[in-house]
RNA sequence: GGAGAGAUGGCUGAGCGGUUGAAAGCACCGGUCUUGAAAACCGGCAAAGGGGCAACUCUUUCCUGGGUUCGAAUCCCAGUCUCUCCGCCA
């Protein structure tokens, strides 16, 4: 969500911004739905203001007057705000705009590589990919998950199962003892305006799962990344400065409808309904979310690191960003199946375009409340770094080994191949 | 599942039809005092929105949504949430 003022008074320039973030809404409905939408505040605050003094001075031959404007002010009032419905949906539906340093571009194709990172290692036999590798050692199962339950989803057994919860506690630990983090389990369930908050909805609705409780208190989605919920932690709230910058991790389970990404990636578990990921979520001043990015991006790729997984980080240009973000660095891991980079994590500060969203604020050195800066990226998928991990520790005879790091979180084991064993 | 109690500003907490946007305290900010600090004392201190170049001004807001009334934080109805007790249960 956007500053209405500043929309207001730098309309042209706001809309030029916009014009280079894929946005698909239509601004120029803004300025005179605005324009009426203040001509009826006024309006009505006048009859209002005349009901009020005829309510103060108790004059009796006054009443019948008063209760003449009362409908009035309804009717104004009934107009007015459905004019201010329809420029909240225009609002609501417009994507931050972005910051100065991103590259402008329509596509991908204009990102920019920041930097590479780790040895691509030759290997000299053939290369599986990770569900070849995965249904060989028979613990990667996806028609077991076709029968009971569809399309897009996996049964991950044994080892390979060890290891993905191995991952996230790994992740885990980095983030929480090293890079100062506070671990959260949350739910996995959010409300409507909680969906609304980190930017979910309204307009992107036909990628959540909406699912039916029998309580009457509002529409309840299931989380598609633990950011929405982590996020709205500050929701409707005058946080401390004193608690600043808050830094939260948290490993979920999350849940896309992948809605228009049909035929994309449909063999193996690189796109998923049900995944699961380690979050990194950072409430800060918000004059400091760039240098927020760049520590968290740093604590993403320090994962990648320890794991000695060669990974490129990227920037993304104007386009390409995700709705709520002025600026975001992903985080591209090498698969050699592929022979080429995935995307395993998406860091993104979205200044204080959530925070307006929610309503989070924090009081500045000046004692004036101010919208709080947020961000969120990805520290890791861990399902992709799972595919990862065993496309680049592959061996020739198809085991997998075990990056040394993880170790500890696997009975020191060393190497998985078979079932028995 | 049964029975009660409650929801007021950043926090605690009064008010229960008419200058109440709301007492008091805490926190916070400014000042006096002090070598500095603390204490004490004095003053300030809600948010959102509209109008105005500005000083300023208007409107809304005491959980949410309806209703009664000339007038609602205060009365009525519905809902949400929280707490306590009993029962049941992972």
């Amino acid at each position: 969500m956007h500053d209405i003022k500043y929309i207001r008074e730098n309309f042209d320039i706001f809309k030029k911004k916009i014009s280079k973030r894929n946005n698909a809404t239509d601004i120029d409905k803004f300025p005179e739905l605005d324009k009426k939408n203040r001509e009826l505040i006024q309006e009505k605050e006048k009859l209002e203001q005349e009901k009020k003094i005829i309510s103060k001075s108790k004059d009796e031959k006054m009443f019948i007057k008063s209760k003449d404007i009362s409908s009035k002010i309804k009717k104004i009032s009934d107009n007015q705000l459905k004019i201010k419905t329809e420029l909240n949906n225009l609002l609501s539906s417009i994507p931050n705009i972005a910051h100065e340093d991103v590259p402008e571009g329509n596509d991908e194709k204009l990102n920019k590589i920041i930097e590479i990172k780790g040895e691509i290692k030759s290997k000299n036999f053939k290369i599986k990919s990770h569900y070849e590798l995965g249904e060989n050692l028979k613990m990667l199962d996806f028609d077991l998950a076709t029968k009971t339950t569809g399309s897009r989803f996996v049964f991950v057994k044994d080892k390979l199962a060890m290891m993905e919860r191995a991952l996230s506690n790994f992740m885990l630990d980095v983030h929480t003892l090293e890079n100062g983090y506070r671990e959260i389990s949350p739910p996995l369930i959010a409300s409507e305006s909680t969906m609304y908050g980190t930017g979910q909805l309204p307009k992107f609705e036909n990628d959540q799962f909406e699912i039916k409780l029998d309580t009457d208190d509002g529409r309840k989605f299931l989380i598609p990344t633990a950011e929405v919920i982590l996020t709205n932690i500050v929701k409707n709230q005058i946080i401390k400065s004193s608690e600043l910058p808050l830094r939260l991790v948290a490993s979920t389970p999350c849940f896309r409808k992948e809605a228009g990404s049909y035929g994309k990636d449909t063999k193996g578990m690189i796109r998923q309904h049900q995944f699961y990921k380690v979050e990194l979520v950072s409430i800060v001043e918000n004059d400091k979310c760039l240098d927020e990015l760049e520590r968290m991006t740093k604590s993403a790729t320090t994962i990648l690191d320890k794991l000695n997984l060669p990974y490129r980080k990227i920037i993304l240009c104007t386009g390409d960003m995700g709705f709520s973000a002025e600026k975001t660095y992903d985080i591209e891991v090498w698969l050699p199946s592929e022979k080429k980079y995935r995307e395993i994590s998406s860091c993104s500060s979205c200044g204080t375009f959530q925070a307006r969203r929610m309503n989070s604020k924090y009081k500045n050195l000046e004692n004036e409340n101010v919208f709080t800066g947020t961000l969120n990226g990805s520290g890791l998928a861990v399902g992709r770094t799972l595919i990862a991990i065993m496309e680049n520790y592959q061996d020739e005879d198809g085991s997998i080994i075990i990056p040394k790091a993880l170790r500890p979180y696997m009975n020191n084991m060393t190497k998985i191949s078979s079932i028995i064993g």
